[in-house]
DNA sequence: GTGAAAGCGCTAACAA
DNA sequence: TTGTTAGCGCTTTCAC
């Protein structure tokens, strides 16, 4: 059932229900729009939105391409970037990039092709070809996440500096851990980078230990095991909550005690590891907010939000670093 | 630039263009096939998805509804099923209900009304006026992860009774277990409900007690603790992966050891899990088989797929039923 | 305050 | 083998 049929049905042109059905840009006397009102009721009329984005060159629909929404803070930042569009009526398309600039880019292009009006992309390290493409295309474009030196563009992203400065610290002075590992890849310029600049900065000579590992658990697992078979480390900040997860694992395997004899402080967070046998104390991201900005950068008054926004970021205490040992058993 | 453009720098028509673009339907000579092909690349044309969508009368998206991404089962189904989807240069809308029938029904209707075409709904109990809308609109629709018995709609899942079974059977014949619990939300003819079932038949006179809960790991953790404060329960099914995460914590923090006192079986999996404290072990669906028969069923040859598929589980054995209790530490 | 008509970019039916 | 044209359903001039 079409708009033509409607207006055949009220006895009107096409061009009146259309006023109607967005509210302008002409009057429309009560008469009318009551009778439209009633065809639009009885007849079950539903605009196309296919048509409708070929006639007003918009499609509703953004983009949002992650690396993995399976992993737990890229979850749940794609929900809440979803909340946020399907509250605006707006539709959300999402691909997984699986950390590949491939990937990414031909992601891009197919979201372009079919008409986004905004791309939200979450990604390690800036892809300068997956940029271009989008800056060519004249879509909104704001990137989530990563380092934001590489090129002019909106990027939204948490103050990881000052989130491994936080992590190092607590447990430095809190908690009077003498010697730190850092665990993660703090290659280039991004997330991680931030973490372990700001993890050198707040950790000072407790600094001992770089374990440079790749983007998984695996490694991180296998790194650790290895250090603390031959190092008297007393405090691991892992670069990702997963492979803090990991480091926790490899330290009981490796006989220490965690808190008693190793803290390990994570960033992000994960819901689920709630209930997990040692909750890890992590510094985490305000998601929401992120979501919220992202959101109204793309579709909405893009000049509201600058360029570079960095948002605060907050410890959270959980059972890994010592301050609530008594908690458990 | 539009196909126009192309047909007159190639000097014909658009008709042709479309041909050499989509293969056929009718020939087009070697050379002017390679007159548009020139243009084509020196234009840098990409064919306009709406206006095609248009006037094809089919946009290449699928919609897919999930309760919520940020449960390990639930994203992991959407990672499977967008990298299904993008293998055939489809694109996939993402909605999350929040396990809320209203909620899932206004996604559905603005997907139909973006001209999806297929969907794929993720659902706790057949929400049957979504199912309606979804007939009605003729667009091909597949449920997953729910029961099938409600009303005739294409569904594909795994078997969950087989799953509580062999569950509750590893408890009994490989643990000597004699005391069983089950913990979740066995209402209706859902998910839960299946596995309670087979939970029954396999653990006999070893099935104890029912914990009824809601979805959430908070009330599983509390009603387990209470359980075990009472009673000498040696064995734990629960229904959620994130539940049974938080039954063996309600266990420890009950002075139990796991799996020396009391086995916990879980179902679906989580790798984030491989590095948590104890590996649970759980009955695993096979994940990536039904997302690829979903989109197989929404997209292509939908004869092929039989109206109610049911798929096999398999046990993946961790470290809480007591298996392999010797590798760790 | 309302109606007629053009046209978004593409595809498919028909004609040549 | 190629060209012409109608029209997908909607929005927006423009004329009344």
């Amino acid at each position: 059932v079409t708009l033509a049929d409607v207006a055949s049905e009220a006895g009107t042109s096409t061009a009146v229900v259309s006023y109607v059905l967005n509210d302008g840009p002409r009057p429309v006397a009560t008469a009318t729009r009551e009778r439209v009102l009633e065809a639009i009721a009885k007849l079950d009329y539903t605009p196309d939105r296919v048509a409708r984005a070929l006639r007003r060159r918009r499609t509703g629909m953004v983009g949002l391409i992650v690396p993995d929404v399976t992993l737990p803070f890229f979850g749940t930042l794609a929900r809440s970037i979803e909340a946020a569009i399907a509250s605006r009526e707006d539709l959300l398309i999402t691909s997984n990039s699986n950390f590949d600039p491939a990937a990414e880019e031909r992601a891009a292009r197919a979201f372009l092709d079919a008409g986004i009006d905004g791309l939200i992309i979450v990604s390690e390290g800036l892809n300068r070809s997956t940029s271009e493409i989008a800056a060519r295309s004249g879509v909104e474009t704001v990137w989530l996440h990563q380092q934001p030196e590489t090129m002019p563009a909106a990027v939204i992203r948490s103050d990881h500096v000052t989130a491994g400065r936080i992590a190092a610290e607590h447990l430095v002075r809190e908690h009077g851990r003498g010697s730190l590992a850092f665990v993660g890849s703090p290659m280039g310029r991004g997330t991680l980078a931030h973490r372990y600049q700001g993890f050198l900065t707040g950790s000072g000579n407790a600094a001992q230990h770089l374990l440079a590992t790749d983007l998984t658990p695996e490694d991180a697992y296998s790194q650790v095991q290895g250090l603390l078979a031959r190092e008297p480390v007393d405090g691991i900040v892992a670069g990702t909550y997963g492979q803090a997860a990991a480091a926790l694992r490899a330290a009981l395997d490796s006989g220490r005690s965690v808190p008693e004899d190793v803290s390990v402080v994570a960033f992000d967070n994960d819901v689920r590891g709630q209930y997990a046998q040692t909750v890890l104390t992590s510094v985490e991201q305000d998601v929401d907010l992120i979501a919220r900005l992202a959101v109204e950068r793309v579709l909405r008054a893009p000049e509201k939000v600058t360029e570079q926004t960095v948002l605060p970021v907050s410890l959270l205490i959980g059972e890994s670093c010592g301050c609530s040992s008594d908690l458990r058993r």
